[in-house]
DNA sequence: GTAGCATCCGTACTATGGTACGGAGTCAAG
DNA sequence: CTTGACTCCGTACCATAGTACGGATGCTAC
């Protein structure tokens, strides 16, 4: 039952404190009791618990979801909504597909232009012309 | 020499014209001649030159080029510093890897995850809880 | 028991890429 | 030559994801 600090936990996120408190305030953690209860208590301690929801919520991130979205499966875990869970991450999941492809063409285009640009130093650049036209989808 | 609009230069570009007089505030498209010289002219209209330069923008940020990157390309290009632009394209391809690979890696995590959980019902969904830990990068 | 650091909290500010609004001026058609 | 659409321009606002600041309070170690 390790406790820890707001500053602790972020370190042990790899994040900062400040974005530990931007995500209390975003209803993605836990918030210290305030002044809910009457009596504002003093600091507020995390454990494990709250450690694992901040590393879901980074690598959630990195998995491209927004905030918004992390928000909505941290909230169907809680009903064990599973089927809704899926459905996120399979939607996600396309979503990537799509990225990754439009990025996967402007990687393509780039290094062909980039290539070409460089084996030869007569002529205008082929790079910004290139661009002039709409990128083919 | 089609003479557009600003609306029609937008249109044309597919874009809304707010977005054009937001790209002439940042300095990425010309500006109506204001009160340059004096006088104010009226209406301005934009040429075949002026959409390129819209276009080139739209498709540059498909490529993942941010409106500064892409004022500082048509910096170099109105230079012919070709030099330059090949090192910018450079350094976006390596930018555009990094991300291709991050997202192709959360995708598969994602994957993995979403067809694990569609095929049991029982348990916690392992979406949530394979989360809780780092990505393995 | 007090110094000094950390926490809590509200508020403001940052960057990015727009989007919206309102007033004044301009242009083209009827 | 008036009406109505469009333009110009400044300003404000939006979402996203933080980052920074400053005062008041709490906690801890000496």
């Amino acid at each position: 039952m390790t406790a820890y600090t707001i500053s602790k936990l972020a370190i042990a996120a790899g994040t900062g404190v400040e974005t530990v408190r931007f995500y209390q305030r975003s209803n993605l953690m836990p918030k210290p009791p305030g002044r809910q209860s009457g009596l504002r208590k003093g600091v507020h301690y995390y454990d494990e618990t709250d450690l694992k929801r901040l590393r879901f919520i980074r690598s959630a991130q990195k998995a491209g979801f927004k905030l918004n979205e992390i928000a909505e499966l941290l909230r169907l875990d809680a009903s064990s909504d599973r089927r809704s869970v899926r459905e996120l991450a399979f939607q996600r999941i396309a979503e990537l597909d799509v990225k990754i492809a439009e990025l996967a063409q402007a990687r393509a285009v780039l290094e062909n232009l980039a290539t070409e640009c460089a084996t030869s130093d007569v002529g205008p650049c082929p790079i910004i012309a290139a661009f002039d036209k709409p990128l083919a989808r």
